[in-house]
DNA sequence: ATGAATATGTTGGTTATTGAACAACGAGAT
DNA sequence: ATCTCGTTGTTCAATAACCAACATATTCAT
């Protein structure tokens, strides 16, 4: 029943540390974040870090996936309206999800977060979209790389500039308008 | 050159277990108030709490003592105008550092707060007040320790007043008003 | 007044964190 | 090229905090 695995101090250490470095992922990059330096932010022995991660990197990625199983969770947690197309309410959630943790989002999702954890991010719920597409119609296997790659690395420079502008455009509409270019960009190929 | 004097983890325990009293204070008194509670709101198991203080009343005293250290400090930390009556700029730097600590001194001098503690902070500049007007004139000791009752409660109770309002009213007209009210009471019997 | 539930101190064995020390490495300056 | 100086892993004995369990106390409704 007990909600939190592991020992008060253990998870009160892992806490304080990934608070730290996402406080100065805001910053700098990981790769010029020393591991001195996290541990003094959160006022913690070096040494206790050693026994929970093995670097900056791994503590990152811990991070990351903690996030990636939360946003799964979220939209596991919700029950699709059949009159509306599942990928825009998917892409919702996602907005959804991102407005309400804004501070940890606006850090990973910003300029110093991992390239590779955004394209996850945004994985998630674009798969969707574009299996809805070329489930419909045929699309040349080799083109299809090319076109998740635009959707992914568009969709996620769109919610950049969302986060810097402090999140003025309600969610619907950047749902609503990252699935429109989806489609219509994918139109033209199928 | 240490500047906090024990290990990290006693001193992280100590502070979580003073702001969760601190806390709790904003509801009730301490009388109402568990050591259960305290430890479960600050995370920390209730053998660590014996460790450390001996109940409520332990802990908050040692909260008060540090404040009382604290104020006397920044009143050292002053060099007076020669200009000036001195218990007004006394006046005017007890009321600087309450504006300066809000949250902590709206707890402490508010109503569920410790009456002698309170008697004992308007004690530090009120002392120096009376014994200003005493020196200069002779006063009746009996009559003395009623003018001095008077002159604390007064105090206290107008700074929880003014706590409560938000601190409405610039910290000198604060500190004039009670100058005046002390000065023109004790006036009348000197 | 009685009983059930909850808070209090206290204990002993276990585990996580600490601080200090060490050699090894890398970056930057002279 | 040598000399700092700061970061890195790693170790280890000391100790703070943990948890669970216990036997009192308190509180509070009926």
């Amino acid at each position: 029943m007990k909600n939190e695995k592991t020992d008060r101090r253990a998870r009160y250490t892992r806490m304080v540390l990934k608070e730290s470095l996402i406080g100065l992922l805001k910053e700098k990059r990981v790769s010029n974040i020393s591991i001195k330096e996290i541990c003094e932010r959160a006022d913690i022995n070096r040494s206790t870090f050693y026994s929970h991660y093995q670097d900056q990197y791994d503590l990152m990625h811990q991070i990351e996936q903690e996030v990636l199983g939360e946003i799964r969770e979220y939209l596991n947690s919700y029950s699709f309206d059949a009159n509306e197309s599942e990928s825009l309410q998917l892409m919702n959630r996602i907005f959804e999800y991102i407005a309400g943790n804004g501070e940890l989002c606006k850090t990973l999702l910003g300029e110093n977060g991992n390239i590779d954890f955004q394209k996850e991010v945004m994985m998630i719920v674009q798969s969707q979209c574009i299996k809805e597409w070329t489930e419909r119609r045929s699309v040349d296997p080799d083109t299809a790389e090319y076109l998740y790659t635009f959707i992914i690395n568009g969709s996620i420079g769109i919610i950049q500039r969302w986060l810097k502008s402090g999140l003025e455009i309600p969610v619907c509409n950047m749902a609503e308008m990252v699935i429109k270019l989806t489609n219509q960009g994918l139109s033209a190929f199928v």
